[in-house]
This record gives C-alpha cells, structure tokens and sequence, in this order.
DNA sequence: AATAACTGGGTACGTCGTACGCGATTACTG
DNA sequence: CAGTAATCGCGTACGACGTACCCAGTTATT
C-alpha cells in the first residue's frame, strides 16, 4: 500500500523518545520547561490560549523552537497532562481499604481538575499513557484488585473517574457562570434564561423541572455535594465486588 | 463593571431564535439542511474536517452565507450534536422496567455513536440541551424515577451515559488502529509498541500488564464486550436504587 | 411607491500548527 | 587535532481556520 514505508512512530511514543540527544549543541530549555510554562498559560486563560507562539513567548524564544523538543502541540498536550497529573501525590500502594483509597483518588483527582480547568477539556481519544498517569491507574486499578477479572476492574475504576470528572466539570461549568454573570447559585436558579423558562412552562419535560428546582442540593457547599454523590458511587461500585464476610475489612495482605 | 452591557443572550439560546425572519428574501437554505451537511462531512472526514468553508462548499455557498443561520461554528456543532441524537428513536415514555429501559437507552446510544464517531470528541462544557437530548434525559431520568432524589437519579444516569462514552471510546480508538495497521484485534497484542513493551517488562506496572494481557475478553466481539460491561454497570446501578420485593418488578404503575 | 429588513456572498484580518532552511555550535571519528 | 555529522535556536512562509465587515439585490410592510 506504499503507506509510510518506514519502520514506523507507532503513534505516540513520547514517552519513549530521548530528551537529550548524543550530539549537538547543548539545548537551552528542557521538555520540563515548557510543559511548565504551558500549563501555566492554560491554568490561567484556557487550553487554546497555551498555542505553540505563546508557549515560546513565555518562555522567551521562537514558536519554532519548541519543534526542537516535542514533535507536535498534541504531544505537548500529553506532556501537559501527565505533568499536571503527576501532582496527585499518591500513596506507593493501596492500602487494603478499597474504599478509602478511591475516596483518595477521586477528592485528589476532582482537586486537580479544579486547580487545572483544562484537564476536563482534553480531547478523549489520546491512549497516551505517562508515567503520572500509569501510577494512578496502577493505584486505582490495585486498590480494585480483589479478585475480579481485569475487565471488571477496568469498568468499576472507569465508573469512579467518569463520576469526578463529570462533577469536576459541572462545577467548573458553575464556577464559571457565577464569575460571568456576578450572581451566587442560589440566585441564579430563579433567574434562568429564556429557553430554560419555556421548558419549565410546557409541562413536556417533567424530569428536566426537577432538576432545575429540586436538585443541586442547595444546602450543601460544592464540597460535600461532590462526597455525596461519591458515597453514591462508592456503594454502586461495592455492588460490583465479590461479597467479603462484612468484618474482614482493610486486612493487610 | 462595563462587561457587556448589553441585555445579554444569555449565553447559547440556539434553540429560542427562529429560524425564519419576518421580513426579507426567503432563505435558500436551511438550518436543518446546514447540520444535515456539516453531519455528513464529519461522519466521513471527523468533526474538525466540518469547517465553515468545507460546509458551505458541500451545500452550494459561500463560507459566510451559513453565519445567516447560525451564530457561530460552536453553535452548530451543537445542532449537530442535537440533529444525532434525533435518530435515537426511544419511546414515549419508559415502559416501567427500568432496566429495560436503561439497557435500550445504552445499547441505541452506543450504535449512535459508532455510527457517528465524532460524538464522543465534541467539546463537553456547553450545557446546551436541545430537542433530542431533552427526550433521551427524560427517558433515561424517568426510567429511574423510583422514589430517589433527583440528585441521586442524576448521578446514576451520568454513570450509565458514562459508560457508554467510554466503550464508545475505546471502540472506536481499536477500530481506528485496526484499520491503520491493518492487523486485527489478536494479532496486535503481541505486536505491541516499544512503550508498552518497556512497561511490561520493566515490572512496575503489574496492573497494566493485567490489562494488556488478559483484558479484552478475547472471546467476544465487541458487541458482547459492551452487553457484559453494561450488565455490570446495571448491577451497580441497581444496589442504588430502593430495594423491591424482588417479583414485583416492571409493574405497570 | 417608499422604506426597512433581510438575503447570498466576496474580501480581509488575525490566528493557528508547522514544513523548511539557515548559520552557529558541539560531540564523535579518524 | 582536524573533519564531519548531528543538533542547536530561530526566522520566514504556507495553507488552513473562524469570522468582522461590506455590498448589491430581494422582499414584506407602510
């Protein structure tokens, strides 16, 4: 098919790639430097903002520059993910107490996300792998590993992080609708917009009008609203293990 | 302040402009001949290869006619979104047989977005609700309308939907490299990359190595692969529910 | 018949990722 | 120690992108 007849980038090895080569002059900056000075950018103004021009500038060089040290923004991107990721700060192994450790793992993990708004936004279908984010898996995946089939770990830790991070992103989507629009979430149930105002008034769209007005837990802080459904998550994980005799918990192995 | 002092349109009332004006040449085209267009194009080429220009060009026009019908490229990529999930073709109402139901929601779901592979990439944070995914939340929401809090039936519904996104996801991430390498779903395992030939080999990443090795059900297709991880998942969601005298279930209230 | 609203569409601006090439610098090879 | 080859930082240039703006032509209201 004379498709690509060399041996082949697999597709995303940059995690294989040598930092440094054996020749040449000594680089200026590091691959550290500029996934840092990234971060910093889409920390504070989005993931677009942190293009491959302003990366450079922040760093004081040219756009081009930074080709010399990652092949493309979307490995950059990875980069800036496992970099980000490698903050969370995990125990070496779990402890014996599954459910403690997925509390650990999903506070820390809805904390980074917090702390970086961009992470939610990262484009899915990336299976790029880093160091920070083999560490989590591993702690997650371990902490799961009681006796089940792989696949059912993988689908019960999949539950966990698509819970976080669809939380994660709920908040931030408040956060920022509250910093656009001035009012407090109590304020703003009232005072929705037009579109949500007729779907209320139609009578067509019954669970969407509770939503609106029974749900959010208005007496709870962003905090405890995330536990609870976390506990909720956490018991329908529980359901998914093979029974244990209900005393024998956390035994050390 | 002086940010926008404007009325404000809220924020993304897509759904509340009309179409037609009241005044003016009759519009040679429309909305839904647009999406229908930008749909196509992403369905064949992925939803970055829907540009402006690339949409005008495949209907007849000019890049600028479209912003006549629609404010912005994000706008429509939530048309888009919208227009798909029109084909999901659930019932009225759920039939009282949550799980039933809820299977149905997953399973047409999934087929959704295989058929559409650009649905699992789109930008997650627009909280736009059109028509569509307005009756896929009443079913699902509704199915699991049995007595609990909104909240909680939320947080059960987000993890049904997110299951399907992930295996969606992955699907369609295998799919993809099977047609790259031309190699089938058995014979990539041994062809691995050089990374996850380190990471097996270097020890550390027992976990990893589990998935690699005996994850993927290498006895089902893929078909089966996502009813079994979707009867864990309803396992899960069912110890989240109030209990029921066990026989008297799809009771038609 | 006059007016105001709207049409399809062309041109232009600022942004993006990045292919390519340059002269200078450094490490390996003889 | 000279020669060579690899790699450096970085400027220029290209082809995309979304879309602001402007225009002459068309139509429903006045």
């Amino acid at each position: 098919m004379a498709e690509g007849a060399n041996g082949g980038t697999e597709h995303a090895d940059i995690w294989m790639r040598p930092e440094r080569p054996a020749r040449g002059p000594r680089p200026a900056y590091s691959r550290a430097q500029i996934t840092a000075a990234a971060v910093r950018i889409a920390d504070a103004e989005g993931l677009e903002a942190a293009s491959m021009r302003r990366i450079a500038a922040e760093i004081g060089t040219g756009a081009m520059s930074l080709y010399r040290y990652v092949p493309s923004r979307d490995d950059l991107v990875d980069l800036m993910v496992d970099h980000a990721t490698a903050e969370l700060d995990l125990p070496d192994r779990p402890s014996g107490d599954w459910r403690a450790d997925l509390t650990l793992v999903a506070e820390r993990s809805r904390a980074l996300r917090l702390r970086h708004p961009w992470l939610c936004g990262v484009e899915r279908p990336r299976g790029s792998f880093g160091p920070a984010q083999l560490r989590l898996l591993e702690f997650g995946l371990g902490a799961l590993d009681l006796g089940l089939p792989i696949d059912d770990i993988l689908v019960l830790f999949g539950l966990l992080m698509g819970y976080v991070d669809d939380a994660a992103q709920q908040e931030l989507a408040w956060r920022e609708e509250e910093r656009r629009s001035g009012l407090d979430r109590e304020a703003m149930m009232g005072r929705s917009g037009a579109y949500v105002r007729k779907l209320l008034a139609d009578g067509e769209h019954p669970m969407f009008a509770r939503v609106v007005k029974e749900a959010r837990q208005p007496h709870m802080d962003a905090e405890e609203r995330f536990r609870y459904g976390l506990e909720r998550v956490l018991d329908c994980i529980q359901a998914g293990l093979p029974a244990v005799p209900d005393d024998q918990r956390s035994s050390r192995r």
